[in-house]
RNA sequence: GCCCGGGUGGCGGAAUGGCAGACGCUGAGGACUUAAAAUCCUCCGAGGAUUUUUCCUCAUGUGGGUUCGACUCCCACCCCGGGCACCA
């Protein structure tokens, strides 16, 4: 059987390395111990360290555990520093597999989501991490999701939460509406990628996510440094501001039309505007087409185009088309009249939904105008360049207006500052900044998540319920069927209610929230989880915030961490909190992939966590994880690497074990002056490798090369064998404790056991992160490469700190350098002190 | 199209201006064993010269450049992965 303990089949004589055994054993000690729990101790430096929560789903695989591994080696290292380590674990427990799975298997959302929540914990706890599990939490919880209802109260005190009618992304499959960033590949819905989005118009509840867009995109700067670069640029990009202005032109000959509004980023280049074009959505275009002499036609057209622009499928590759609503447009300022076109690649979600066509200086408008033989006019020259004849590809820099009335020979700058001055005075435009990101649309269709809590009253609207009545409970018993819309609408007992207000009839909103506002403020819920008067104890917060080290998956680089961003500055501005952003350092790590996939349960190529610590133990898992690969790299799972993980520790283990009888009973220190070259070499490679390991921990996060320095160390080790003769007690002592500690954070069981071997009853949580001795770490004699003409033509061995010199002398006098030197002369020397001699020969 | 990553042995990877390939996996050989497993030790980029010792050349996607010296810095290009995209 596969899953079978490698250890259990060895049966030699002598007790072996049994991770069943010790892995149980000290875990259970660190509960009785409260190890891991933790209360805010002003008098101690805090350190938050957070993995991003699972949503708990089917089992836990290897991708997961990289997760924590890593978190929990940060967690443990910065313990054993000293740090007041808050390191909390809870549960995305909301969400659409939970009611999928539900709806499948004729069982209910909270059970089967309990059943795997006791799954995953299970997992997590064989495989030792520090969490503090007295701060658990569940976000399906009426404990935790009415502070949900309750900033949701707050956002619709404030305007923050608003209803709106929207198009929105229907996904046929989950009977839902999907955010714009669940529609992937062009059209098709995240979770079922077989399926076509369709798009529906309804009236949704919206956070105001644009009131902070400004903020957002500002408050990236403090993140600098601390998060990865390119997550940055992600949420900048998403963000888009983009500043430009404003302008409307009057509709020609149409009495009583309102005039349109188009945005554009270069207001400098509107004398060569030679058409106004719409989306095919705009709300001015029924208006403008009612009795235009094209309007049989367009309207034709339009209808089509409507019905064709639902397919978002193939918008990149899409033919730019458009038609002629036959009304003609103002130019504000040349006072021109220019024909009103509509089309289909101008969006309606972005800037005002009407733009001015510039031929000559965008290139998309030159592809289209030059499709439907509209006019080419230029309007801006290159600095430099006198005319350019023939307009072939458009000029879209900056350089100096021309046929631009008053505005001609200006420097672009100028002429789009001055412009929007004048647009302003006179009333037909300003400058404005336009953002890409849209308002948060929470609503979902849905049973399984956080009801909204307000009701409809007949005689008062939209009435939220008062603070005192949350949570708004999601009742137990309802109907899933999986089809035509929310199963709460379709549960009497929960939507009949009263009105808060005026006591009479009312219905209650059956919308619930998107999961991402669980996740948007979790973490602040960790400091203060049992709370049951607030979301959390601002003091609390206080000390423990900002989060010091977010650990998770680039998959969440723009919208949990957005929502989360915001989240934060709406509760700052609530009074709640005082820091501007929640987390001051992100790491994001790399995929467990298998056959070059990620692993998936629908790829069916999961390895499950598990499986692999009844193989191998917790710690050969978490090793194997922290050393096939750097932390942030993708990391291809391999059966038989890990099999090196598992022997590695077997050495260390046996190591350990033999010399543990002989040395438990003294202390360990380095020795006195009268070391033997033995105990020399043991001591400085010992130290050597702490100090290298202490640099990867601290300062670089590679895990994986620190991993093999203890390797090279344990190697050296056995080289060294058999030390009773030659290396006292005490040094044995000194370089095993090392070697125990260094691995403490990694493989935290076994460094337990091997530290109780070693003669210590205290348990290694106790112990602090030893510092290296600089002394023993300094060799006598050093390699030193000597290359001619910065070729490598030989070594020399030379006392540490020798100078040009004496390694030239002995140089020269080497069998293998000498040849290169004969009758040559030496027209440049570089030497780098104990590292390198570099001859230069004419 | 734009923006980010990345390209090093049979494989995962190390080295961030100074001995390319640490460490691990795989493979080969040896020791131990009745035998196997486990364990311990040795070897393992390519080509050539010399044969039992060593030496030389080539080699970090390709081509240039800077430098005494480049996997590392600069320029151009190719390939792979990811993100964004009629954004006015």
């Amino acid at each position: 059987m596969a899953e079978q303990n490698i250890a259990g089949g060895v049966t030699a004589a002598g007790p072996a390395y049994d991770p069943q055994k010790i892995e149980e054993k000290w875990q259970k000690r660190w509960a009785e111990a409260r190890v891991f729990e933790t209360e805010a101790d002003p008098s101690k430096p805090k350190y938050y360290v957070l993995e991003m929560l699972p949503y708990p789903s089917g089992t836990m695989h290897m991708g997961h555990m990289r997760n924590y591994a890593i978190g929990d080696v940060v967690a443990r290292v910065k313990r054993m520093r000293g740090f007041n380590v808050l390191h909390p674990m809870g549960w995305d427990a909301f969400g659409l597999p939970a009611e999928n799975a539900a709806i499948k298997n004729n069982t209910h959302p909270r059970e089967w989501t309990n059943k795997n929540i006791a799954e995953f914990q299970r997992v997590l706890r064989r495989f030792g991490f520090s969490y503090d599990w007295r701060r658990e939490i569940s976000t399906c919880e009426p404990e935790y999701y009415r502070w949900n209802q309750w900033f949701f109260l707050r956002m619709l005190e404030r305007g923050l939460a608003y209803r709106k009618k929207s198009r929105v992304n229907w996904c046929p499959k989950c009977c839902t509406v999907l955010a714009n960033e669940q529609v992937i590949n062009g059209g098709y819905c995240w979770r079922h990628e077989d399926t076509l989005v369709e798009s529906r118009e309804i009236e949704q509840w919206f956070l105001k996510t644009t009131a902070y867009a400004e903020q957002l995109l500002d408050d990236l700067k403090e993140l600098e440094g601390g998060w990865p670069e390119r997550v940055i640029l992600m949420q900048r990009n998403w963000i888009g501001k983009s500043q430009g202005a404003k302008v409307k032109f009057a509709v020609a000959d149409l009495a009583g039309a309102e005039p349109i509004e188009v945005f554009t980023t270069r207001i400098d280049t509107i004398y060569g505007a030679t058409a106004v074009i719409l989306a095919p959505g705009h709300p001015l275009l029924p208006k403008l087409l009612k009795d235009s002499p094209a309007r049989g036609e367009a309207e034709a057209k339009l209808g089509k185009m409507l019905q064709t622009s639902v397919k978002t499928e193939d918008l990149a590759t899409m033919e730019k088309e458009g038609f002629f609503t036959g009304r003609y447009a103002v130019n504000p300022f040349s006072g021109e009249k220019i024909p009103i076109w509509v089309g289909n690649f101008v969006l309606m979600e972005y800037g005002t939904g009407a733009i001015m066509a510039v031929p000559a200086h965008d290139q998309r408008d030159l592809g289209f105008c030059r499709k439907y033989a509209l006019p080419v006019r230029v309007v801006v020259q290159p600095k430099e360049v006198e005319s350019p004849k023939a307009v072939e590809g458009a000029f879209t820099e900056y350089g100096v207006s021309v046929n631009s009335g008053p505005y001609s020979s200006m420097e672009s700058e100028t002429a789009i500052a001055k412009m929007a001055a004048f647009a302003e005075q006179k009333g037909f435009g300003r400058a404005e900044t336009v953002f890409r990101l849209k308002d948060w649309g929470i609503s979902r269709q849905r049973y399984w998540g956080t009801p909204i809590p307000v009701v409809y009253c007949e005689k008062d609207g939209i009435v939220p319920i008062p603070d005192s009545e949350l949570p708004v409970v999601l009742p137990d018993k309802v109907k899933l069927t999986g089809e035509g819309g929310s199963p709460l609408a379709a549960t009497p007992e929960f939507v009949n209610t009263t009105c808060p207000k005026c006591g009479g009839p009312a219905r209650r909103e059956t919308d619930t929230m998107d999961t991402f506002v669980d996740s948007s403020w979790y973490f602040y819920r960790y400091c203060d989880p049992r709370n049951e008067k607030r979301p959390y104890d601002s003091t609390k917060i206080v000390y423990w915030f900002q989060i010091d080290q977010y650990i998770g998956g680039i998959t969440h680089a723009i919208l949990h961490l957005l929502y989360s961003r915001f989240w934060c500055k709406v509760m700052r501005d609530l009074g709640l909190i005082t820091h501007n952003e929640p987390i001051a350092r992100l790491f994001t790590q790399g995929m467990v992939q298998k056959g070059g996939v990620a692993m998936s349960k629908s790829r069916g190529n999961v390895v499950g966590a598990e499986e692999m610590a009844q193989k191998y133990g917790a710690d050969t898992g978490r090793l194997y994880t922290l050393f096939a690969a750097p932390p942030e790299k993708d990391l291809e799972w391999s059966e038989e690497s890990i099999e090196g993980s598992w022997r590695f520790l077997n050495r260390v283990y046996r190591l350990v074990e033999r010399h543990a009888p002989a040395i438990k009973g003294v202390k360990g220190g380095n020795g006195d002056a009268a070391a033997s070259p033995k105990e020399k070499l043991l001591l400085r490679k010992a130290h050597q490798t702490l100090r290298r390991v202490t640099q990867d921990f601290e300062t670089r996060w590679h895990f994986n090369s620190a991993i093999a320095l203890v390797m090279e160390m344990t190697n050296e080790i056995y080289l060294q064998e058999p030390l009773e003769k030659e290396v006292r007690p005490e040094v044995r002592k000194e370089v095993l404790e090392l070697l125990t500690l260094m691995l403490a954070p990694m493989t935290p069981h076994l460094a337990e056991e091997l530290w109780e071997m070693l003669g210590y009853s205290g348990g290694l949580w106790k112990a602090s992160w030893p510092a290296f001795d600089e002394a023993l770490t300094r060799e006598d004699e050093v390699e030193i490469p000597v290359q001619v003409n910065g070729r490598l033509r030989g070594k020399v061995k030379v006392a540490v700190g020798a100078n040009a010199d004496e390694v030239e002398k002995l140089a020269r006098a080497d069998a293998a350098i000498a040849p290169h030197l004969a009758g040559k002369a030496v027209v440049k020397r570089i030497f780098v002190p104990d590292k390198l001699l570099n001859l230069v020969v004419a």
